[in-house]
DNA sequence: AAACCAACCAAGCAATTGCTTGGTAGGGTA
DNA sequence: TACCCTACCAAGCAATTGCTTGGTTGGTTT
């Protein structure tokens, strides 16, 4: 017995195989996930995908690349905003982590295979936009100091790293709706990133 | 008689095969290096390693294995000081560091295949290591809180999650030779976690 | 000289991979 | 009725994967 007779009502049957490919590749990496992976999670064939995509590259090309170009629009409105250093960097951070909420498999799949899948030309856009987004905290972070609001011996390299690497891992053990939401954790990590785990009183030592 | 005067200018392949190895799964992953990559590598044919080993997980197993062994013992060495609090913090991300430095390819190894190699019984160690740093961790933390050396508003579980991330994707741009020796960067970012990267409020800083 | 050994080669096998080809079911349109 | 279209199936192919098997080499030991 078929268990269903009637087609099901798919308005939008590319979409659906899309976000079930996110999930798998985010899930499980993109190499690791296999068409058959893909076709077995939307109950159809393999062979069966081709209908609807060139090839496994191509399901992966679109995912990353739409995604892409809607987190850097949010990062150009706070760049040409006029808020203060202070407020940008908070909005960035805040930026980064409702896209870590909203696009989960999205931000999972270009931490764990952007180094892989950047070595073929066709995801050249993948180091442009790492390129991109280096800039943007850059520019942020100069623009705290030279306004006196961060502190002026950071290595600003180095401090860019650091807040680039916990944001963006923060992808690895989020859940959504679970009790962290995604504002309550970017709260959070504003607070120590800006003003550390210690005890305020007592001045640091251990300079050069 | 000659202390070295064998033909034979390798006293230990199995270690170089392992090292080659190592240096692979890093770079690559464990799954996307092949066998006959390893074998390239070391100049041999893909056959020619089951010499040596069982299997292409037994090479990582014991990669791992043994690393872990090494560093967990350090951060054992760090619980059972007597060190105050804060000191003790230090130490254990000085530690992190260090290991990121002189074992970079098995640090890699562990961040980057660690999930998909945890889901084999014959790594569930992997797991329960993972549980014995975060222990390690949260303890450090919350003598910190204790003593007062640490906020008491922070959440322990959100910092240590902070703390771990940002400490262990470092081995992903770390570069051993730059310009940037480890303890730098751990005292950077001991910097930058303890006192964070805001100019303090505190109008004078005069007093000593 | 005989035996032994670690290290490796040469060849190939079964499973899995991404992908191709030709065909089919069924609804909509003229 | 005839035609088309989207979505899929059924079967399989070439390449790659981890690994196996039986044999060879050159040096050491007895």
């Amino acid at each position: 017995m078929p268990a269903q007779s009637k087609p099901d009502p798919t308005p939008n049957r590319r979409g659906e195989l899309l976000a079930i490919a996110a999930g798998l590749f985010a899930a499980k990496g993109f190499t690791k996930t296999t068409v058959r992976d893909i076709a077995d999670a939307a109950g159809i064939l393999s062979g069966s995908l081709y209908h609807h995509f060139d090839s496994k590259e191509s399901m992966v090309d679109e995912i990353l690349s739409s995604f892409q170009a809607e987190l850097f629009g949010a990062y150009d409105a706070i760049l040409l905003s006029d808020d203060d250093a202070r407020t940008k960097l908070e909005r960035a951070v805040a930026v980064s982590f409702e896209a870590i909420d909203q696009h989960r498999d999205e931000v999972a799949i270009f931490q764990n295979d952007a180094g892989y899948l950047g070595s073929f030309e066709r995801f050249a856009y993948l180091a442009e936009r790492n390129a991109q987004s280096r800039e943007v905290w850059i520019t942020l972070l100069d623009d705290g100091v030279r306004s006196g609001v961060l502190r002026a011996d950071l290595d600003i390299e180095l401090t860019y790293r650091f807040i680039r690497d916990t944001v963006w891992v923060a992808v690895a053990w989020y859940r959504p709706g679970g009790k962290l939401t995604h504002d309550v954790i970017a709260r959070q990590y504003l607070s120590i990133l800006l003003d550390g785990i210690a005890q305020q009183h007592t001045p640091t030592q251990g300079d050069s």
